[in-house]
DNA sequence: GCCGATCGTTACGCAAGCGTTTCTTTTGTG
DNA sequence: CACAAAAGAAACGCTTGCGTAACGATCGGC
């Protein structure tokens, strides 16, 4: 199920949930922060430090320190894997998701308004 | 011309977009950085300082140090305006319009996936 | 010409992210 | 049982962004 964009309507969907979001939240995740969260919570689990580091393609401790911003913030909580104790689970949280579903909220309606 | 999303399609087209930003590009321009130069873009001139502010929601050296971090880059430029010195007008740049290009196709291509 | 108002920048101290390197814990294999 | 390998976190020094406050330059009304 394709979504056609123009390039005019593209560049004004990410303009406008940018601007809205800036205006609105001042969690201000940075890209890296919101494409590991967007991860954990659209992906299927389990996800791990390492996991998540090779699929962004950016070192180990680029992800501890965004789990820990971000689990500061709530969006998202670590548990240690029991089978495998060296590996830590990272677990989604009901404030994540209803910061996602917002955050989802914000973009169909600024695609409706193109 | 509204486009309709779903809340899968949403939070899919961000994710994917923001995943190959940060795998491809180390350009990491932070979520007002990104608002700012989409705005300098993509709304009709001129653009001064206290205008951005104003529509971000945020103070004036925000606005200053996001045009020196991205002017460094060449995305933006700047000019005095000779008809008021007090103002400074901010110019678009060939290399900004071709960011913005690749970026709109980036999206352009993730949408189609969807 | 003055003088308050406006515009953008700079200065300051602080918080947060980065990459590299170094633990600490745990695993599993000889 | 010893020991190398692996996962994640912590430490280190550095860079960059923030908000507040102060600053020079310029304008406009009187």
């Amino acid at each position: 199920m394709p979504v056609e964009l123009t390039p005019s309507q593209a560049l004004g969907l990410w303009h406008a949930v940018s601007l809205e979001q800036v205006q609105v939240d001042s969690r201000d995740l940075t890209l890296r922060q919101m494409a590991i969260l967007l991860e954990i919570y659209l992906v299927p689990p389990p996800h791990t430090v390492r996991g998540l580091a090779a699929k962004l393609g950016v070192t180990k401790p680029v992800i501890t320190r965004a789990l820990d911003s971000m689990g500061a913030l709530g969006l998202v909580d670590r548990v240690r894997d029991e089978r495998d104790r060296r590996n830590v689970i990272i677990k989604r949280t009901v404030e994540g998701a209803l910061y996602l579903e917002k955050f989802g909220d914000l973009i169909i309606n600024q695609g409706r308004k193109l």
